[in-house]
DNA sequence: CATATTCCTACTAAAAGAGTAGGATTTGTC
DNA sequence: GACAAATCCTACTCTTTTAGTAGGAATATG
């Protein structure tokens, strides 16, 4: 599995927050409802994204949280990097300097690396606004069958 | 991450057997030493693409393991779905009929199936002969330095 | 019959995943 | 100034997955 429930409960909560946010602060017990999640756990998660720069938080009374730029401005891939840590398929591609010591004659490391553009490709192209917006043709392409046949 | 080293080593023996194979039966510790990767391992390994009608295997001496097929008649995808179970990015689509109980209202379930998609697009298109071949146009496509621009 | 091999079951140690628990700190309101 | 509502912070726990290891049974070949 790519993408656990932290990644997964985090973007829950960018969509969440891009719906219902507006200009206000909105508190994590009010994402946590709306979403059926348990808010202890989504504490640590918004934690990572708030200190990471994607929210601003205000504590105390009437505090919270909202998005700290535009819908369109966020993307996918952005946020379950940072949530995740990696989105790399494998071990052998996490990190951009290390590598495994049979790199320079692996003859899998190739399709180890077009997997992880494929992914990255597809993940960077999406914002939160186009899942808000329901985009079906963007996030399902031509495997959308409700969306128009490409021509 | 998505793919473990069982997928990984996986693929490596499927490599190393159409690439050092032929006609004959080649052994465990053969693909061990030249992989150098533990026989022990490897065995619990092989035994999945073996049962998964893979490869033909032969017991006792001179014995050992061959490919069913020919290396282009594999894709990628089909030998990490037999070793990995599934290459789901997300446990929300993770069975065809199983789904999440608020699949019907979910807003990132396209993302997620998006996602999958791409991943298996990418996947099911490389064969084993791809790799012996070092395809690297076909597997890293735009982002192969070493490719021809795609005019 | 010895040897090389696959085949099979069981076990283990470490890491990751998915939360829970409890309280400290901050801020707005009465 | 007390209270309540909120974020913030540290630590703990249980379960599952990952990455193997160990030991031996079954089976071909020379």
């Amino acid at each position: 599995m790519m993408v656990s429930t932290k990644g997964r409960y985090a973007l829950t909560v960018m969509v969440d927050l891009a719906r219902y946010g507006g200009d206000g602060f909105v508190s994590l017990a009010d994402i946590a409802e709306r979403e059926k999640l348990s808010m202890k756990y989504l504490e640590s998660i918004i934690s990572i994204l708030n200190k990471g720069g994607m929210l601003t938080s205000l504590r105390g009374k009437n505090g919270g949280y909202k998005l700290a730029r535009k819908p369109d401005e966020y993307t996918i891939d952005e946020i379950l990097i940072l949530t995740e840590g990696t989105l790399a398929p494998v071990n052998c591609i996490m990190q951009e300097g290390v590598q495994c010591d049979k790199a320079a004659t692996c003859s899998t490391l190739p399709l180890w690396a077009g997997l992880d553009k494929a992914i990255e490709n597809y993940l960077s192209a999406i914002t939160l606004e186009d899942i808000i917006n329901g985009n079906r043709k963007k996030m399902l392409g031509d495997y959308c069958e409700s969306c128009e046949p490409a021509e």
